[in-house]
RNA sequence: GGGAUUAUAGCUCAGUUGGUUAGAGCACCACGUUGACAUCGUGGGGGUCAUAGGUUCGAGUCCUACUAAUCCCACCA
């Protein structure tokens, strides 16, 4: 057994460095981290949005990190069966992308080294990235179950997976069929509506003429995207635009390709934009191709899975879009049918993974998830509260989202990921979805392909919650922590991520995967911008806690912040929150200097400073704990270092200095054991946030066993409550703030002591003469003496007139009663304002009607208080003027 | 086009259900080697809470309008 180390062992400065890796490997071992189930109480659970293992951890996760790890450290310490449960996601095409990216750098490509060998890399990849992902988090300090720890490819969340597609099929919501999706180039794969983001674009609208098949004038057509004219099958004007009405039902000819195409009368034209009538290019716009459903156009693809030029596209085949686009345009205008170009700015789609590749609109075979049905029941799920999105303004997003959603693209055309659970029979083409791979075909016999595409990344994380626990089996896990307490996860992936969890746990498991959702925003940088590694303005967290620890990059980052808002990153914040941290632990270090046992203190031997502190605490306590349980981690942080730093540091280390250096052994006991309790519970409280810092010094605790982090977590204790203490308390303080101030004003210099005069208001002789050694030790007061009346103030003094009563401080030639008077003056002016307010107020009757009586109460007393200050005031005043 | 958020001290931001002298950190000024801490202490300066109305006995807080910034959704070619 180490030997007890106590506050002589203490650095002068907190060192986390020292520590952190230390600790974090002590409570890991121990299993303190491990979830156990009892039964009859009620878990609290937090599935852990899995880190994508493309790369390393940002300033994201560091929040994400954070807002879990206080809540679930929280609920541990009240005693709650306490479940985090951490893992990875694959993220099929942002890990895929790099992959290839890494390979590119190799002169090897993805067809080049085949299927197989392909996806041993992504594996050994993952082991990497996965496993350094994992190392950060530790870093953090994060106390989730590692025992429990999950990835989204791993068997059991493949074989949920593969429950999902089938049972989805089976019961018609997935389908397979020709859709207009949205094509990334650069993945060569499909992409859900979600996966693209639209960027406004500086861009030309093309006013182009198509001659009539009768040799007419024709049409003048306007387009954004010449190149794909060459794909046009018709040309649409509204069936109510006059100008049109004659030429509805004739042919036109496409330019270029020389072929007749009819022009068409479609609704969804609208006659006020560009020229009133919109070429169609089916294959390769959305509108267009419901147009073309309702009037039979023809379809033609003209563009290639890399997004070059098809043979369909005749001599421009091959040619990239751009350059197809120049080529088309100038040879429109050597036809002469180009006439004229507009400067046009809109919004154009590109691939979330590839930032500056727009996705191309287009026509392809592809799985779906039928969303109505699904989305329905998880509308009802939010709007009943079964589900609580704080704050509460993201409901709105969500329902916005869920109720005008569209079917889900749920294929994609890489190798990365969850393979479609289809098979084709080479023989008679039958499909075949099935739970387990099938050797031949069920209807002939004959030999099967499996499907190439492997299935959108967020189809596997949408089952997170569940499949985590073990479904589809029905373990002893997923009956007790499904439903989980609290997703927190940022508000940029509601719609890719919570969203379908929460239909996905409605569909499967019957109930909602959460009861609440906790959004948070993101880490900015200073400047307010985005953290991206295009702008390189993103900050490493692991830099951060290496160079300032873990607890001041985890305080940095919750201390003020409000739910749901974005927030700064600055190094300001990271020193204050170290700065922080030190305090700390250096007030741990004073109190452990002085205590090294562990005894009670006796209630009826508390002295008034004994009892502010207390009462104090357990204000702390019960703020702390609501604002726990509300997810306002911002606000219950900001107590903590109030409480911490403003009144057990500043006030009550600096009051128990003089009675543990006195001679009263019966205070002297009193205080150590109030330094001690505080200080502990001070621990418990700020340990969410701080973990390592408040384990480390709870080590150095007198009597203490185990960990911190499994200690009880403090609950308000209404006998420690002491309102009147609290209040003579503050009278305490006002003097020795006031003798302060006067001393500052004055110049008197620090080291020069000085007597104090108090004249008592009536009740506070017995607390003012108590306060003696405070005002010696706090306010620079060589002695106090208490008047029975102000005649006896002989000298020549500065006053002020304050709760208690009055004080004098004999400065002798300092003193220049002519200031003096302005001084008092002045001060008197600023009470008369203060006294007329609340006169108005008491002479208001609505106010003494409606206010509550309390209110009302109060507003009397404050009055009477400034009454009683000026009439004092007015006197010193009179009486300063009688001696110029 | 629809929706959301933000606007409070020089800067970054708090401010719980409306309760009446609006807070913090950083920055600034003055002073300070009192054995926990200079990653500190004491004192100080600094805000008509974007603007205009309204509700109320009372508005930073609620309502309406307006201005500005940011973001999300939709996507008229």
């Amino acid at each position: 057994m180490e030997k007890k180390m106590t506050g002589a062992d203490m650095e002068t400065r907190f060192n986390p460095q020292a520590i952190e890796a230390e600790l974090y490997k002590a409570w890991e071992e121990s299993g303190a981290f491990v979830a156990h189930r009892e039964e009859g109480k009620k878990p609290f659970t937090i599935v852990m949005p899995p880190p994508n293992i493309t790369g390393q951890l940002h300033m994201g996760h560091a929040m994400d990190c954070i807002l879990q790890d206080a809540p679930i450290r929280y609920h541990r310490m009240k005693g709650d069966p306490t479940l985090w449960l951490p893992g990875t996601d694959h993220a099929a095409i942002a890990t895929e992308v790099k992959i290839v990216e890494a390979m590119r750098k190799e002169g090897l490509t993805k067809q080049g080294i085949g299927r197989e060998a392909f996806l041993e890399r992504a594996w050994n990849w993952k082991k990497e990235y996965g496993g350094r992902i994992v190392h950060q988090q530790r870093k953090m300090g994060v106390s989730c179950d590692w025992s429990r720890e999950r990835f989204t490819m791993d068997e059991g969340c493949s074989k949920a997976v593969r429950e999902v597609f089938v049972r989805l099929f089976e019961k018609g919501l997935i389908y397979r069929g020709q859709r207009m999706i949205n094509w990334c180039p650069a993945c060569r794969s499909a992409l859900s509506d979600a996966e693209v983001v639209y960027k406004e674009q500086a861009s030309h609208l093309w006013h182009i003429r198509y001659p009539g098949a009768d040799g007419s004038e024709g049409v003048v057509v306007a387009t954004t995207r010449p190149e794909t004219m060459l794909g046009d099958t018709g040309v649409a004007v509204n069936p109510a635009d006059e100008r049109y009405t004659e030429l509805v039902g004739k042919k036109v000819i496409l330019p270029i390709m020389n072929k007749e195409i009819p022009v068409v009368a479609d609704e969804y034209v609208e006659m006020d934009f560009g020229t009133g009538a919109v070429k169609m290019t089916p294959a390769h716009d959305p509108n267009d191709f419901e147009v073309a459903q309702r009037h039979n156009l023809e379809i033609i693809t003209v563009t290639n899975d890399d997004g070059t030029m098809n043979e369909n596209a005749g001599r421009f085949a091959g040619m990239d879009p751009m350059e197809c686009r120049k080529a088309v345009v100038e040879e429109l205008e050597k036809l002469g049918l180009l006439v004229k170009i507009e400067d046009y700015s809109h919004n154009v789609g590109f691939c979330y993974r590839h930032e500056n590749t727009p996705v191309e609109p287009r026509l392809s075979e592809q799985w779906f998830v039928k969303m109505k049905p699904l989305a329905e029941p998880a509308i009802a799920a939010v709007k009943e509260g079964k589900t609580k999105f704080v704050p509460d303004r993201f409901s709105k997003i969500y329902y916005n989202w869920m109720e005008n959603i569209r079917d889900w693209c749920i294929s994609r055309q890489l190798w990365w990921g969850h393979r479609i659970p289809a098979w084709y029979c080479e023989e008679c083409g039958e499909m075949t979805v099935s739970r387990e791979d099938p050797a031949c075909c069920p209807k002939c016999g004959g030999k099967l392909h499996q499907d190439e595409d492997v299935l959108d990344t967020w189809f596997s994380s949408a089952l997170w919650p569940f499949s985590t626990l073990g479904w589809p089996e029905e373990t002893e896990d997923l009956k007790y922590f499904y439903p989980t307490s609290m997703l927190v996860t940022g508000y940029d992936i509601i719609f890719f991520w919570v969203a379908r969890m929460i239909f996905s746990g409605i569909e499967h498991m019957g109930e909602t995967p959460f009861e609440t959702v906790l959004i948070h925003g993101l880490v900015r940088d200073e400047q307010g911008r985005k953290m991206s590694k295009s702008l390189g303005n993103g900050v490493d967290p692991l830099e951060v806690v290496e160079e300032y620890g873990a607890d001041a990059l985890r305080f940095s980052l919750v201390m003020g912040v409000s739910p749901g808002n974005d927030t700064r990153y600055s190094t300001e914040k990271v020193e204050a929150a170290r700065n922080f941290a030190n305090k700390v632990w250096n007030a741990s270090r004073f109190v452990l200097m002085n205590v090294n046992e562990r005894k009670e203190f006796e209630v009826s031997k508390l002295e008034t400073a004994d009892k502010w502190i207390l009462s104090r605490l357990q204000e702390a306590i019960r703020d702390v704990s609501d604002h726990m349980e509300d997810g306002d981690f911002g606000l219950a942080a900001t107590k903590i270092y109030d409480f911490a730093w403003s009144e057990f540091c500043d006030w009550y280390i600096e009051l128990s200095k003089s009675r543990l250096l006195g001679e009263d052994g019966e205070s002297k006991e009193t205080v150590k054991a109030v330094l001690l309790f505080v200080l502990e519970n001070l621990l418990k409280l700020l340990h969410p946030f701080m973990p390592f810092l408040t384990e480390q010094v709870y080590k150095y605790l007198p009597e203490t066993e185990g960990f911190l982090m499994l200690q009880k977590w403090p609950e308000t204790n209404a006998e420690l409550i002491f309102s009147e203490d609290e209040q003579r308390m503050q009278g305490i303080m006002e003097i020795i703030r006031t003798i302060r101030n006067l001393r500052s004003e004055m110049n008197v210099a620090p080291s020069k002591r000085t007597r104090l005069m108090l004249l008592p208001a009536e009740g506070w002789s017995e607390t003012l003469r108590g306060g003696d050694g405070y005002f010696r030790r706090l306010a620079g007061a060589s002695e106090t003496e208490l008047l029975d009346s102000r005649d006896t103030v002989k000298e020549k003094t500065v006053s002020a007139v304050i709760a208690a009563g009055e004080l004098f401080i004999p400065l002798g030639d300092l003193v220049d009663f002519e200031k003096e008077i302005i001084r008092l003056g002045k001060e008197l002016e600023n009470l008369q304002k203060e006294m007329n307010r609340s006169r108005g107020m008491l002479n208001n009757q609505g106010f003494l009607a409606k206010a509550p009586a309390a209110l009302v109460q109060a507003e009397k007393d404050k009055l009477e208080a400034a009454v009683a200050k000026a009439a004092a005031l007015q006197n010193r005043i009179a009486e300063l003027k009688e001696n110029v």
